[in-house]
DNA sequence: AAATGGTTCAACCGCGGTTGC
DNA sequence: GGCAACCGCGGTTGAACCATT
């Protein structure tokens, strides 16, 4: 492997550039996928995650390599408050970065330059929503909100938008929210949307711009 | 110049989900 | 349904690099 590490023997096993020749041929011929396949037929002393962890984040065309732009932090600064640690989704949405990349660009700069201590998995909106609600038009799933008295006025405007960006434009982000209540499914559900950051509601616009390309107005019509 | 401690980031690990038999 | 293989994710590790003393 070329760049900081040099070509030196190392115990960590960093790539070599015999190693990364071989791996890129194989793709080559064979395709993504398979990657435990790859050791047995290219002769390749890597197991099949670390075949695909290398392509993945580094061999794989569609990587950008070198410093993180200010657009890139900036969006990678607002997603992860939207989204939390889910490092996939969050480089799923800044174009030629990995998870492998933003998690780390966050870790040692973004982190610090926010003032963060390091936290577990926490994120900003939880919409834990019934999984008899799966598949369903969203447009039905808030007039479930409304059912429920004491949910803030203001907090479920934010809900609402929020679910319902990511439910037509973003079936990942969406995925997740949906997701995140899985874990605690209540029959009661017209109570159970909850918000997890205090503040979320004062910053929610600017949480939600790397979204607004997207139209609302579908979400007024079936109000 | 050498020692030390902090930083960076590629690579690894463990786990859970998915798929195929 | 049970099992094994595979895949992808988030957290962690560790070696090289860098800054400071």
């Amino acid at each position: 492997m070329e760049g900081r590490h040099g070509n030196h023997e190392y115990k960590k096993a960093l790539w070599t550039v015999e190693e990364d020749r071989i791996l890129m041929e194989y793709v080559r011929v064979h395709g993504k996928g398979k990657w435990n396949r790859i050791a047995k037929m290219s002769g390749l002393k890597r197991c099949g995650k670390s075949c695909r962890l290398r392509w993945v984040n580094y061999l794989s065309p569609s990587v950008k390599r070198g410093d993180f732009s200010e657009d890139e932090e900036d969006l990678i600064i607002r997603l992860h408050n939207l989204l939390g640690n889910r490092w996939s989704l969050i480089a799923g949405r800044v174009p030629g970065r990995t998870d492998n990349q933003v998690k780390n660009h966050w870790n040692t700069h973004l982190s610090k330059k926010l003032g963060i201590k390091k936290e577990k998995n926490k994120v900003g909106v939880n919409a834990r929503l019934s999984s008899r609600d799966l598949g369903v038009d969203n447009r039905n799933i808030f007039s479930k909100f409304n059912c429920n008295e004491t949910f803030n006025d203001n907090v479920r405007e934010i809900a609402t938008e929020t679910v319902t960006k990511c439910d037509s434009h973003d079936d990942d982000v969406f995925k997740f929210i949906i997701d995140r209540q899985e874990d605690t499914i209540d029959d009661n559900y017209a109570s159970s949307f909850q918000l997890f950051s205090d503040d979320l509601s004062s910053h929610i616009a600017y949480l939600m711009e790397p979204l607004d390309a997207y139209s609302l107005d579908f979400v007024w019509d079936g109000l």
